[in-house]
DNA sequence: AAACGATTGAAACATGAGCTTGAACCGAGC
DNA sequence: GCTCGGTTCAAGCTCATGTTTCAATCGTTT
């Protein structure tokens, strides 16, 4: 190294940066490496020289947004683990909400992983096994509790996955629910109805299969109509 | 129209079959005349000719993919309007997995409505107002029963969307959820086993939310730290 | 001050894409 | 039988893109 470390870190985060917007906003393929290096106000050749080629580009960007966005609103939002669970789940939610609502750099995490989705890179697996996993089991560990001693674990995870999912959907669903609903719009406010909406669903929804006991389902894959039955 | 009506509609139809799966699988942007047409057995220049140019032979694929997959699993699932709400909800549950993890040509238009979730096309407001309006309305009209007289509009439209949401949310997510529980599957077994569960935790919250009363929320939007509270 | 080596710059290369072209084909009607 | 017009075909055109190349640059080291 003998420029100055700083102007090489420089116009790798640039690129970085650049790169990130530029990936959220059109996708892998779309993106053009041109248009990067316009941005990041570097030569095209800085691509090839810092990461190698293009997907090698993408790739770090995609872990590194992700984490980023993590970092800005981690999944307790302050709240302690000794909380009860149902203001737990609420800061879970809320930062869920506003992770992938945010504004400028933080939000296109969210953009790369709903592309992320429709067509999974090798960055997918390293990213689940990682931060994705230790958020569902906090969520797991949530749900476990309100659903009380002895919930099925079957269960346990089909209702975490029914909390996430109304968190995602929002985002995921965007453009129907906009051309369908015009008056909503996603600012802060907007956010914490929301979150206020999913908490309130999902603790009605965990306290009544609490209440009424229906905690010990059991997955019976074999038979035709398979059902979740009462033990 | 001198040749035989039937050949030109032969070229055209296996053009919108070959496109529907080569759009689904790769993109509009990725997808390529050339694969499409070789997989119609047809001449490059027959897109041209057929629909004009590429993005053209996409808004047809698109419309036409939705429309059949509505044909084949229609949201009532043959349960007729006088059911019971709970009735009517799990068929509309069942109906849309089945609609979503259908195999074979039903299956394309949940990969193209993934796609046009991140980049929304002019055929999206179409389609919108002609085919997803109604479903909303539909499935508007069992929560709102199940909710009580009196419930408020705006918690009738959020928890139609945490109904929906828990559907879509096994789709759109499938890989992250492939990964996280890797004996997840999604024959039809599993689809029945999930429709189960999601029926049975949105019946619950809505029992839950009738009866405690909670069904008359008002959606605050202006104070700093809005939430929906209780009149 | 000169040489070095990491970095950047401008241009070119190779490839693949959508689209166009003009001829060939082929059934229908005179 | 011959023309006509809708349809198909092979080839090529034009352009954008990822990548490569190699010289220029500039701080550092000797």
């Amino acid at each position: 190294m003998k420029k100055l470390p700083a102007d090489q870190a420089k116009t790798r985060a640039q690129l970085l940066a650049a790169a990130a917007e530029v990936f959220a906003t059109h996708g892998f393929h779309t993106a053009t490496v041109r248009d990067i290096c316009l941005r990041a106000g570097a030569n095209i050749a800085a691509v090839h020289y810092h990461f190698g080629d293009k997907h090698a580009l993408y790739t770090e960007v995609f872990q590194h947004a992700f984490q980023h966005a993590l970092e800005k609103y981690p999944p307790n939002l302050g709240v302690v683990d000794g909380a009860p669970a149902a203001e737990r789940l609420a800061a879970f939610v809320r930062a869920f909400l506003l992770r992938i609502f945010a504004k400028g750099p933080v939000a296109w995490h969210g953009k790369l992983m709903a592309r992320e989705m429709i067509e999974p890179t090798a960055a997918l697996d390293a990213l689940v096994r990682e931060q994705i996993r230790p958020m569902a089991q906090q969520l797991s560990g949530i749900v476990r509790e309100l659903l009380g001693r002895g919930a099925n674990e079957d269960l346990v995870r089909l209702c975490g996955m029914s909390v996430v999912s109304q968190c995602l959907f929002y985002h995921h669903c965007r453009p129907v629910i906009t051309r369908l609903y015009p008056k909503q719009s996603f600012e802060e406010s907007d956010i914490n109805i929301l979150a206020a909406h999913i908490t309130n669903f999902s603790l009605a929804s965990l306290r009544e299969l609490a209440r009424t006991g229906k905690t010990k389902f059991t997955v019976k894959k074999k038979s035709p109509f398979a059902k979740i039955t009462r033990r």
